[in-house]
DNA sequence: AAAATAAATCGTAATATTGCGATATATAAA
DNA sequence: TTTATATATCGCAATATTACGATTTATTTT
């Protein structure tokens, strides 16, 4: 075998899973923690900050993107990437609903 | 390649990773969900109640002991596992203030 | 101590992820 | 339209994850 069996799963199991997934990787945390450190959505400095290969990063980016998490524009001939803000606030409460519902009913309260 | 490589990035980046790569799969989000639905942190009709095989489902408990969430004891001859309460609000509070500090000065605002 | 049973570990196959060089594509400037 | 530059995609190799049957280990009951 070797493929999750997400079918065993519901929805919501599924997208939380899918979300952590991206949020997995010490590179993509980092790129979305330098993204918002920049109040200008400044770009790719990525590489650079990161030590990472342009392609690496690339790929990163994208898959930060499937989740819905970046918007991006060129300014100049410069991509310059923001983060959604709405997304973002949904992806948190989605986070937080899940570590508040098992925490009320954890057994070892 | 293949391997990360998580010198790059600091203590905490690679720890926000390392939680979410546990909740980076259905299975494991489900397993947390069913061990908190059980007020009496009943045990391993988890190979009943997800129909992943048995060396399957040990093989996720491990991962999610891992990172320290997970008490066992045994009650009768079955291995009866808990949240750990004190881990899960501590992990609670490291996405959440992860979510809240690049939220919080994020370009699109 | 022996039998019964639950969970962990081992071995292995299938699939996914990570990383990067090379190349292609897109945009701005000349 | 050509040139320069930034980003995306392709192809591939290394490593990690997922899954499960078979076996081992641990615990209770007899």
């Amino acid at each position: 075998m070797g493929a999750s069996k997400t079918q065993l799963f519901d929805t919501q199991q599924n997208e939380l899973a899918l979300v952590a997934k991206v949020l997995a990787h010490p590179a993509r945390v980092a790129i979305l923690q330098y993204i918002s450190r920049q109040d200008a959505c400044i770009c790719s400095d990525l590489v650079e900050e990161t030590g990472l290969a342009q392609a690496t990063i690339s790929q990163h980016l994208a898959e930060i993107k499937k989740i819905g998490l970046l918007q991006g524009n060129f300014q100049g001939k410069n991509l310059c990437y923001c983060i959604d803000k709405e997304r973002w606030d949904a992806l948190q409460e989605m986070f937080n609903s899940f570590f508040t519902r098992i925490g009320a009913q954890c057994c070892s309260s």
